[in-house]
DNA sequence: ACGTTTTAGTAAAACGTTTACTTAATTGGC
DNA sequence: GCCAATTAAGTAAACGTTTTACTAAAACGT
């Protein structure tokens, strides 16, 4: 038995937009009696305006889209945390969707957020993408971009994370415990974030004046087995190495392994750092040593500029580019 | 320039019906010529349908919420991951919304929900939750809780995992080889989760006719503290044990660390055994031995029923209490 | 008592669809 | 040729709000 704003108006004997007007506080030409009568009356009556007839004519629907990668890897949960804690502060919910960095996905869900009228889009797009999306000119749509940056013109924000000074910070802490040989593992080169960490890796053996050795710099994926993979390929190929420095906590956690497994001590024989600080690095044995990127922090901005982009339009002096500092964060595994 | 139903009207010239019958493939009375116009004409003009508009009408959003405590907690990422692959799959949106297991916010998301007219809610509730949900009744939702089990009249269907099994599989296991002296580290004991298990636990030790011993299950919390502390408990005690079985991985891999702290070796002096199977169970040293849960199949397996009673209310034959099975992870801590 | 402001509220259009009901045109049977 | 049946499409109400332009009544100053 659902009561509308008209049943809200025949009870009271006023008219809807009277109504309307005390219900969304624009009341200034209300009198206080009725005012209070048609509060009372909503509540008695358990009124629950409709936000399908509110967003069909003000065209806001208070609802953004978060499209993540996969909400199954350890990197996305707090991003989505942050993103939800932020939009629900606000009044603002979240629809999530998972493309496991599939270009159709993208475009599918892009499309259905669309069709669902979300006021913006918080994005993670996929390493793969080569081109402009398609169809984003026909509804014009807030994005922002997290993460990974991206350079198409649809893009009205961005909020990433220094990876290159990360990545700086973390290996000169190595270099500043003695390491020397430093073997980078990490994932697919194809991202601006990868590109960054690796400049970093660089710029951080030059400050030390150790010449940069290509040898040292694995490329693989971002997932646990290339851990395992990496530390056998340097084993096979009798690589000398005193520290690693991983490109994310997964392969860091599975390198740890690898190492152990060989009888290596940590941080005795060989040093590991990771990159990220999911939950299981404190878990780990030796607890992981990590650069931390902020995600909780990450996401919670995204959305907050989103929607100041989305309740503010015209404003002319935003910053539309965020840069969010990391964290080393130094446990025991260096 | 967003071109709406009335536009594609007027360039064909035909009403505003004969497109929504043609685009809801509702086209049983439309000729093929026209058909044919109409799609091309809405292809052309890159027409997108407003879901808003459609729902007024058809009280219907195609979106449902779910509500997790956390998703933060990395019980619930494949949860959230299955239910919205599901949904997905058959055209459908998730909102999701995170309540710390605080019983306002709880109602408070339940009311945005109804607000936004989802038509349907997952839900796992908090276990503190004494009392019916309030507000319940206004508009009738249909519910479905997810993990713990309610009791409550709203709820319209259960999507559960076989806790009791579980625990009297694992402990059946752990006496198979040959443990005797087994403790059971717990989580709170508030929850028919929890309870069941320490059922499961008891009965495969009466099966092999060992009597229970209350001194040898330990509660606390669900989290990797207790694991730490409970061990520590132990030894102050000098509570003799060779098996330690914890109620969740979290708990097991702070267990396994304060063993190996404390030099005992695993599996060997003491065996280590967890619950749920979360990604780092494998990445552990030794990598430990768990009861699965299949938490990827509860969230698809949750939306599925829900999408089928949103879709076929008046079904009457429906398994409305899902109960899936648990698997036995044998590594090496056992 | 009269015109001007202010106050408190109303009427109705608009948002973009869907759908039950009608209607007009065509076909076919005899 | 006429009526019934079929086919193809149109009409208009409905969904539940918000909002703009408008008005009636009251208050005010002189």
């Amino acid at each position: 038995m659902k009561v509308t704003i008209k049943d809200i108006a025949k009870i009271a004997g006023v008219s809807t937009a009277t109504i309307s007007k005390v219900l969304n506080k624009k009341d200034k030409d209300i009198s206080e009696p009725t005012r209070q009568k048609i509060l009372n009356i909503a509540k008695e009556y358990n009124y629950i305006p409709n936000t399908m007839a509110r967003s069909l004519v003000t065209q806001k629907t208070k609802t953004i889209g978060l499209i993540i990668p996969d909400i199954t890897n350890p990197f996305f949960p707090e991003i989505a945390r942050g993103a939800e804690d932020k939009a629900s502060e606000v009044g603002y919910n979240i629809i999530f969707c998972n493309t496991d960095d599939n270009l159709e996905k993208e475009e599918k869900y892009i499309n259905m957020l669309m069709e669902k009228m979300v006021d913006g889009i918080i994005f993670t797009q996929s390493a793969k993408r080569k081109e402009e999306l398609k169809n984003l000119k026909l509804r014009s749509l807030p994005i922002i971009s997290i993460d990974r940056d991206m350079k198409y013109e649809e893009i009205k924000g961005k909020v990433l994370v220094d990876n290159f000074k990360g990545a700086y910070d973390g290996v000169k802490h190595l270099l500043e415990r003695g390491s020397r040989k430093i073997i980078f593992i990490t994932g697919a080169l194809n991202t601006n974030t990868s590109i960054e960490r690796l400049e970093g890796y660089k710029k951080a053996l030059e400050s030390f004046e150790i010449p940069f050795d290509e040898n040292y710099v694995l490329e693989g994926k971002y997932r646990s087995e290339w851990g395992f993979e990496a530390v056998q390929m340097l084993f096979e190929k009798n690589v000398e190495f005193d520290a690693v420095f991983c490109g994310n906590d997964l392969i860091a956690l599975s390198v740890m392994k690898a190492l152990k497994d060989a009888g290596k001590s940590i941080p005795k024989d060989v040093k590991v750092l990771g990159f990220d600080d999911i939950y299981m690095a404190k878990l780990a044995e030796p607890e992981l040593s990590t650069v931390r990127q902020p995600n909780y922090k990450m996401g919670y901005k995204a959305v907050e500029l989103l929607i100041d982009i989305i309740e503010n339009p015209s404003k002319k002096d935003r910053e539309e580019k965020i840069i969010l500092e990391t964290e080393l964060i130094i446990r025991k595994s260096t």
